[in-house]
DNA sequence: GGGCGGTACTG
DNA sequence: CAGTAC
DNA sequence: GCCC
């Protein structure tokens, strides 16, 4: 393959397919070599740079034709068609300007090699494949597939629909003598999924997450197709241990889909990329459908069985089970640009849109960033201190920022409670900003804007407060700042501080101390059992599902643990309340 | 064909 | 209003 | 993208 990145995934992914169809791949250049695969940006001049050749080396060697330069889609095409694809100007790379050729050089009938590969199970196995290195020792024959095909439903893969419907009582019987967390982590493992940040886990840690989640509790209130499991998940977590002490492995698991998911991945990765932000909830919840299967799945009638696959990913799924490839990926391929996003994306004020409105542009980096004039006042600052941002807090030293604030407001009034949330509320060793709420009984909402507003007066003059982000707005209850401390380096972080009326400082508490993927639990479990659940409080849901004001009447707003009871479920300490 | 969280701020 | 952040 |  040219240019070979063996690293690669994807150079994994399609060598492995190619040895499944009786090739072999090779990184050497040699006179075994059959065929030269090549990726669709390069030309012929530049491949032959890259082989180190020269035009007379090799020419006969073509002209005999031996050896085939051709595009790395030709043997995908190739499968798909079931037959081998002649030369032509779809898939012949010419080497040299002006294509001499001898008209129509046809497949050579060299024809050896013929492993038996059967594509659809009803039909004769029709394809006749030779492999693409005349190496001889290519002839393993891939077993037949078609007994495993019709065993899969026998074997009723993990969660296929049809069997299991009518569980709804069990489901009952189970929330009533129900235990404990039940609930509450079968709607985290729902929510784990739709987590953004999750991408920042490898696939692994997702898996290994949902495993012991599932293994430890049942899930009365999920889909009735989605508790019979038990003998699924299991072993797996000793490889995902290696998997991560290994060093520079993109997680490669092993496992009977294995070549799907990482196809389905990269998709997902482009759509991630793009801010797709619904194909890559769907996507992520069919890969871990695929992933929990035990046996392959192979065909599209077999995959829209399975929860969270419909239509199109089922025969996407088909497609790479049959090519080894799947075309729609080769539109949605840039090298790098994922990378590049995230790093855009960290500016302050930059989502999505911008960032890719800015690759589109040219924009690869930092320096590039620098260069634009159109930057926001929030971008411009956020840039100019990007190092300092990107960087963790140390838990001591959020202490530290926390106290200076919390010393200033009580300056300013004494009875204000001033708690620090977030990631420091749950005890992490280091946290990525320093939330903080104030809050005080009996005073207004505008009580406590006025003394937010005379505490940032405080806070700037000591230079502690180095920027404003937004929030300082009037009569904001919020204020998303920087502050730099001595004691920290005078390194600049982010500060939020939110102003909370007393009523409603449960449901806060809970929505800033999280995390994300908490609290989506949190609201699923909510709106699982009636309620509506916000940083305000705790609401039941109101009857007309899309009236104006969208929540009912409060239940309760001011009591973490009373909203924890009302929603049945034990309340947490905060350190309890991390995952992923 | 709508929901997949809901709200507040910036430009 | 779109885009972004929380 | 999927589910209802």
């Amino acid at each position: 393959m040219v240019p070979s990145r063996p690293s690669s995934k994807l150079y994994q992914i399609k060598s492995k397919k190619y040895d499944e169809y009786g090739a072999r791949v090779t990184s050497s250049f040699d006179k075994s070599v059959s065929h030269v695969l090549i990726d669709p940006e390069w030309d012929g001049s530049r491949t032959l740079k890259y082989l180190h050749i020269s035009a007379g080396d090799i020419r006969p060697e073509i002209d005999k034709g031996t050896i085939h330069f051709v595009r790395d889609s030709w043997p995908s095409a190739c499968i798909e068609n079931k037959q081998l694809i002649p030369e032509s100007p779809d898939y012949t790379v010419q080497l040299y300007s002006p294509a001499p050729s001898p008209e129509t050089t046809p497949e050579p009938e060299v024809s050896q090699k013929l492993v038996q590969t059967v594509i659809s199970p009803e039909k004769p196995p029709k394809l006749k494949k030779r492999d693409i290195s005349t190496s001889s020792n290519t002839s393993l024959s891939p077993e037949p597939d078609t007994p495993k095909q019709t065993a899969i439903d026998d074997l009723n893969p993990v969660e296929a629909s049809g069997a299991n419907t009518s569980i709804e009582n069990k489901a009952e019987k189970k929330a009533q003598d129900g235990s404990g967390n039940d609930e509450l982590d079968s709607v985290i493992q729902e929510a784990e999924l739709q987590e953004h940040a999750a991408r920042f886990l490898s696939d692994d840690e997702i898996e290994h997450a949902l495993q012991t989640q599932r293994k430890k509790y049942s899930a009365p209130y999920s889909r009735p197709k989605r508790t019979s499991d038990g003998r699924v998940l299991k072993g797996n977590w000793d490889t995902f241990l290696c998997m991560k002490a290994g060093e520079d492995n993109i997680a490669k698991p092993d496992g009977p889909n294995a070549l799907v998911i990482n196809i389905l991945s990269l998709m997902l990765h482009h759509y991630e990329a793009e801010g797709d932000q619904w194909r890559t909830l769907a996507y992520r919840k069919a890969i871990a459908t695929l992933k929990k299967q035990t046996v392959p799945v192979r065909t599209a009638a077999q995959a829209v069985k399975l929860p969270g696959i419909g239509s199109r990913l089922a025969d996407k799924i088909e497609e790479i089970n049959k090519t080894g490839d799947l075309k729609r990926l080769k539109y949605t391929q840039g090298e790098g640009k994922f990378e590049v996003l995230e790093l855009l994306k960290r500016i302050y004020g930059v989502g999505n849109k911008t960032a890719n409105k800015w690759y589109s542009e040219g924009i690869r980096t930092l320096d590039d960033v620098r260069e634009r004039k159109d930057l926001t006042a929030n971008q411009q600052t956020s840039l100019d201190h990007y190092e300092d941002f990107a960087e963790r807090i140390p838990r001591d030293n959020v202490t530290k920022h926390f106290e200076r604030v919390r010393d200033a407001v009580h300056e300013i009034d004494p009875e204000i409670e001033a708690t620090a949330m977030g990631s420091y509320r749950r005890l992490q060793p280091d946290c990525g900003d320093i939330d903080i709420i104030l809050t005080k009984r009996n005073a207004s909402r505008h009580d406590l804007t006025v003394t937010l507003a005379k505490l940032l007066d405080v806070l700037f003059e000591q230079g502690f407060a180095k920027y404003t982000f937004g929030g300082i707005e009037a009569n904001s209850m919020r204020w998303l700042g920087a502050s730099a401390h001595p004691d920290d380096g005078n390194k600049w972080r982010r500060m939020d501080i939110l102003l909370v009326p007393w009523e409603e400082r449960g449901a806060a508490f809970i929505y800033y101390t999280g995390n994300d993927i908490f609290n989506r639990s949190m609201r699923l479990l909510a709106q699982k059992k009636g309620y509506r659940l916000n940083e305000k409080g705790l609401f039941l849901a109101p009857h007309d599902r899309k009236s104006a004001g969208a929540v009912g009447p409060l239940v309760c707003g001011e009591d973490e643990e009373k909203i924890f009871e009302t929603l049945g479920v034990p309340n947490r300490p905060p350190h309890k309340r991390i995952i992923g």
